[in-house]
RNA sequence: AGGGGUGUCGCCAAGCGGUAAGGCACUAGACUUUGACUCUAGCACUCAAAGGUUCAAAUCCUUUCACCCCUGCCA
């Protein structure tokens, strides 16, 4: 089953129209990467991979202004973490081929320097439903052209008063056909040209020829480029001097529900400290992601299972959590981890009373681990596992109930404490003869199974739950975290990244992304709650 | 004198004239020492709408409607 894309390779293959294709990333390094680039990334790489062509980053850094080598260096970071394998290269180093063009150009009688002010420029592109009018420098002489373009190179022009267009069709319906600006002015520091440049190729010049020196055969990129890509053509057409013509194809970005996922957006969390920064767990950032303990492969598979077309379409958020739920629930370790502790005592069991018990687990009928875990008479479970007054088909602690201790034994529960507001301190339950886990002849079915930690074994953790970022207005959420006290069995700590932790999610220790500052220091141990557990409990 | 795209289940998405794949979500049940996993069953007589062509239309034609993109010296 292959998408319009794949359809298009198959056929320029079949034809022999390419016997080798070649495809590539553009990122312009204004930022971090987001899961909605991953699907662009994965589109060609995968793409690539799949027919056993190549897949070039390129940073097209045309825009001095916005970018920098933090944002390189973390793409490529993110790149290499997705998979992706190829040659990097930069748009910057291809200026003197682009200016080369640029000036045939003006040569060719295509191209000319417009010394109006931008208000004029603008003013002379008409409109949606008017006609554009041409420009009073149209047609200087071709002399002229040269001498003035070579004026702007040698920075004899300030910012706005010079531009180079290409001569198009200032009546063309469509509006960046109207004598678009190919190379404008900018006194900017480029960081890896330094102040070489006074001339800044625009995009829709640039990209092409990046492509066209690249030898990349399909140049995919998202719909919003469909207007562009008769200018694309046009430019490689009038270039005339490549080997391969490549063309541009358009899917749709993606779109997740519940968040943003635009550089600018997300550029604008980090710098109002709404976030933590582009690593925060709560960030559809790769980085962000990752620290939450998403894995790149469970990201291959979400990106993978949307697919591509060219309907703009807003996928669920649970799509991404079936991807990670499934892959985890082969591979995390189990833990018990209690979240929202409270006591609960062992009444016929003295203080000395210890044992060593087999914790399996068992999914899809396989065996997956075998733990142990030590049980006193002192240990914590959640305190949403026992109810003074429980709801309809509560199958946890109630009084005078009996409840599993998962892996342990089926306790009764004898009475509880509260404090001086009403709130459960601590139960009390007496273990129920002959129940223990693997040993079981009491007889008794369909008892519910809670999970618990050793008090004496325990160490304290702190969760942390997400929410999304937004709310319905597309404002911060500011219960998009929540921390919440928790106990956990310390052998288990240090026994993987991820861990499920029984009844509750998927959890990843907290560590921050390398290269990227961090400003809590926390001493304790955090975990980030990466997925809650599907949860079929009918409240 | 506007142009370029897209509309198939709640959300993605196959389908390319021969009688609506799949995934996610959801519902019911089985199993269960994770209310998880797994399993079983259900979930579009209909493809934005209306006409038309055809033995046969989501697929072809016509008209209409809705949504997205384009008036940066951003990419």
């Amino acid at each position: 089953m292959a998408n319009f894309i794949e359809e298009v390779i198959e056929r320029d293959l079949a034809t022999k129209k390419h016997t080798k294709i070649a495809l590539r990333y553009p990122p312009e390094p204004n930022g971090y990467l987001h899961i909605g680039h991953a699907k662009a990334i994965l589109i060609n790489y995968g793409l690539a991979q799949k027919y056993n062509g190549t897949c070039n980053l390129r940073f097209d850094d045309t825009n001095p202004i916005k970018e920098n080598d933090e944002y390189v260096q973390a793409i490529i970071q993110d790149m290499k973490w997705l998979g992706w394998q190829g040659n990097i290269y930069y748009a910057s180093d291809y200026f003197e081929k682009t200016l080369e063009i640029a000036k045939s150009l003006i040569l060719k009688g295509v191209a000319y320097v417009d010394l109006s002010t931008p208000e004029e420029i603008k003013d002379m592109r008409g409109t949606l439903t008017q006609v554009g009018r041409e420009s009073k420098y149209r047609n200087t002489s071709i002399d002229d052209n040269t001498k003035l373009f070579q004026d702007m190179i040698d920075g004899k022009f300030e910012e706005g008063k010079a531009v180079l267009r290409a001569k198009i069709d200032m009546s063309s319906p469509n509006m960046n056909m109207r004598d678009p600006i190919i190379y404008r002015v900018l006194n900017a520091h480029h960081y890896r040209q330094g102040d070489k440049y006074k001339v800044y190729p625009m995009y829709d010049f640039a990209h092409p020829i990046q492509d066209a020196i690249e030898g990349i055969t399909h140049s995919c990129c998202s719909l919003e480029f469909e207007n562009n890509r008769p200018l694309y053509d046009w430019v490689i057409q009038q270039s005339a001097c490549f080997e391969t013509i490549p063309h541009q194809y358009e899917f749709a970005r993606l779109n997740i529900d519940g968040y943003k996922l635009s550089k600018r957006h997300l550029i604008n969390l980090v710098q109002d400290n709404l976030v933590q920064g582009w690593d925060d767990p709560r960030m559809p950032t790769l980085v962000g992601l990752r620290r939450r303990g998403y894995t790149a492969n469970s990201i291959k598979k979400f990106c993978n299972d949307i697919g591509v077309s060219k309907s703009n379409s807003t996928v669920d958020i649970a799509m991404l959590e079936s991807c990670i739920r499934d892959e985890l629930n082969h591979t995390a370790q189990r833990a018990m981890v209690s979240i929202d502790p409270i006591e609960l005592v062992v009444i016929d069991r003295d203080d000395n009373w210890t044992e060593n018990l087999e914790l399996d687990t068992v999914v899809d009928g396989q065996t997956i681990d075998n733990s142990f875990v030590k049980i006193s008479n002192k240990i914590y479970i959640d305190r949403a596992d026992f109810a003074i007054n429980p709801p309809p088909k509560y199958k946890r602690l109630t009084v005078g109930g009996l409840v599993r201790l998962k892996a342990a034994y089926i306790v009764k529960c004898e009475k509880y404490d509260t404090d001086c507001n009403g709130n459960v301190v601590k139960v009390y339950v007496s273990i129920v003869p002959n129940s223990k886990s693997g040993q079981d002849k009491s007889g008794l079915k369909g008892v519910g199974v809670i999970h618990w930690v050793d008090a004496k074994n325990s160490v304290d953790i702190k969760v942390r739950h997400f929410d999304k970022l937004l709310d319905e207005n597309d404002k911060y959420n500011p219960n998009s975290i929540e921390i919440l006290e928790a106990k956990m069995d310390k052998d288990f700590v240090n026994k993987a990244e991820r861990f499920q932790f029984l009844r509750h999610g998927y959890y990843c220790i907290d560590k921050p992304v390398a290269n990227i500052q961090q400003s809590n220091t926390q001493s304790q141990l955090v975990f980030n709650r990466i997925v809650g557990l599907k949860d079929g409990f009918k409240h």
